[in-house]
DNA sequence: ATGAAAGCGCTAACAT
DNA sequence: ATGTTAGCGCTTTCAT
């Protein structure tokens, strides 16, 4: 194991001191060229590696990010981190990350971790059973840039970004009643998550705006798993006067719907139309297509990130916490693309 | 923004000294229970957070893990890392996450980054550019542990873990002919991938086994996406002597045939059979099911976490690399299940 | 059982 | 344009 070489050895060779290597390799201002070239040169020659650690104590500064998470290997949240990750990248950030499976306690846990590595910001996206947010107020007071994306803390004063679900759900269904279907079914998921809260209320604006009738009958709150669906769909088809459509506030349920009534030769779409929302890999590479509602999770990770820098870069304090609400695009497959309109 | 409170803090407080107070806070030996009560309670009282820079400084240490992938947001790669982050993060450790998008520059970059942040481990599965490897050399020489997972480095001494590609195509094809299908089509990747390449010899080895002719002319190397799979399909059903099953090294090219095929309205599997490989999510949810090999990717991760923290904990140089190789496992799904056999 | 002192490698304030 | 000095917060000898 080689021994490294620091930025002293660097200056001995030199017959210069630490200061001078330090600014040399850090390009400022008040150093001669020829000093810097021929630092850059050695440093080269050894293949000097600056250590990030000892840099960090000193400028309290680690250059890293932490980002908390349910889980890392699901579509949306994989896809926020990688569009997190490319951006920072590029700012020279490191990204650690953290899964907490919903687990308060683990969220709790690298909060701390987090805070004890002095990480210059943290994003999150809460789990299930947070509903307190102490951990989070102590991320504040240490001035770290804190940042909320999808699954939010209300109470918090700090940035948060999320998508609208109201208006995905909203232009969902205003696509399957433009499409001529008229009875349009619900499946949703348990009303004390605020994002299927606002699903279903932008189902039932969207009835309302149309003049349809709100039949609390076919609005199903379930699990939202593949199984759920096709369950659900079997209980909505064999009722005396079963939906033209169903709309899910689940890419799975709605996959469910879809097998049982393909399974059940239903015409899809021109008996029946189905529309999902997240726009999961497989909406677009099951047979039809299905139409789901995208949450930009590349871009939301993205801007997440952009905004993290922001704050980072004018300091605890001159920043203005904002909340930021993404407009969800509809992604129209063949699932809802009935030929025979009104 | 509150003061942090430094060990230096709670010595004073105690009229004691900043070592007592660490080796009271580590609970090492040589302090009285009295003294290490006292320490703890002040730093209770104070939330006192430590300063992992500064330890890792001093100890040499980081506590942190840094792992490479080509892509975060892809089911296999994202529930690798869900596996690592797990297993490491009960023994104490970070995890950076490091997505190179399968370019050799970022790769090279990734690799200095970590090693500036003094991480104490590296997981790499490597980018389809790499061909060199000094970048990897640098890491074992600066003594830290270095270990390659699916993507693995032939030419390097370090451990490496893997699934059995071969196996698993030799798996996937005697299942297919078992079945009765007796012209089976391959779909592979580029030859200088070391998966690829076992994966096209497990399928020859298995063809050979049975008997059965290998013939060049429907064995395909294309670039495993959808659209591939979808032209290549439709180039082999227009052959004189078309395939009776198609065996794809990927899961998006099997199923890019799969739709192709549905869309002439073969019957899956009865006339034609497809067999991918990785086990994506979406196999299980598309229909037909498709049949796939499941390459145990949390498994790996964790597996992977453990080797490494073997290592750490052995220290360099202690410890054998190792090749470890994982059986994969077949997932037979209606794709495949032929009901009329030989 | 505790303390004193040195130093990990770097940066920044203050000289010259 | 460069050097001197101090110290970031912790750990670790070596004393006592």
């Amino acid at each position: 194991m080689k021994k490294r070489v620091t930025i002293q050895d660097l200056a001995k060779e030199l017959n210069t001191t630490p200061s001078t290597v330090s600014r040399a390799l850090r390009d400022l201002p008040g150093i001669s060229e020829a000093m810097k070239e021929a630092v850059r040169e050695l440093a080269k020659k050894y293949d000097y590696q600056p250590n990030a650690i000892a840099s960090g104590l000193r400028s309290g500064k680690s250059n890293t990010l932490g980002v908390i998470v349910p889980r890392v290997n699901r579509d949306f949240f994989s896809s926020v981190i990688s569009g997190i990750e490319d951006v920072v990248f590029e700012a020279g950030y490191n990204v650690i990350i953290c899964q907490t499976h919903d687990r308060l306690e683990k969220e709790q846990q690298y909060i701390n971790t987090l805070l004890n590595g002095r990480v210059d910001g943290i994003l999150v996206s809460l789990g299930l059973e947070t509903r307190e947010h102490c951990h989070f107020e102590k991320v504040v007071e240490a001035g770290i840039s804190l940042i909320f994306f999808d699954r939010v803390c209300e109470e918090m004063d700090v940035t948060k970004i999320m998508i609208d679900d109201f208006d995905g759900s909203f232009k969902a269904v205003s696509h399957l009643v433009k499409m001529g279907y008229n009875r349009i079914a619900h499946f949703g998921g348990p009303d004390f998550l605020n994002v299927y809260r606002n699903r279903k209320d932008g189902y039932i604006r969207a009835l309302e705006k149309s003049n349809l009738k709100i039949d609390e009958r076919i609005i199903i709150q379930n699990d939202l798993t593949v199984e759920a669906g096709k369950r659900d769909a079997e209980r909505l088809m064999k009722m005396d006067n079963p939906p033209d459509a169903i709309f899910s506030a689940s890419d799975y349920s709605a996959l469910g719907a879809l097998l049982y009534l393909k399974e059940k030769t239903y015409e899809i779409p021109d008996q029946i139309g189905v529309v999902g929302f997240s726009n999961e890999k497989f909406t677009s590479l099951i047979d039809p297509g299905l139409t789901s509602v995208d949450q930009h999770s590349d871009e939301l990770g993205k801007y997440c990130a952009e905004l993290f820098l922001e704050e980072v870069n004018r300091g605890a304090g001159n920043f203005v916490p904002r909340k930021i609400i993404l407009n969800p695009k509809l992604l129209i497959r063949r699932s809802s693309q009935r030929k025979v309109k009104i």
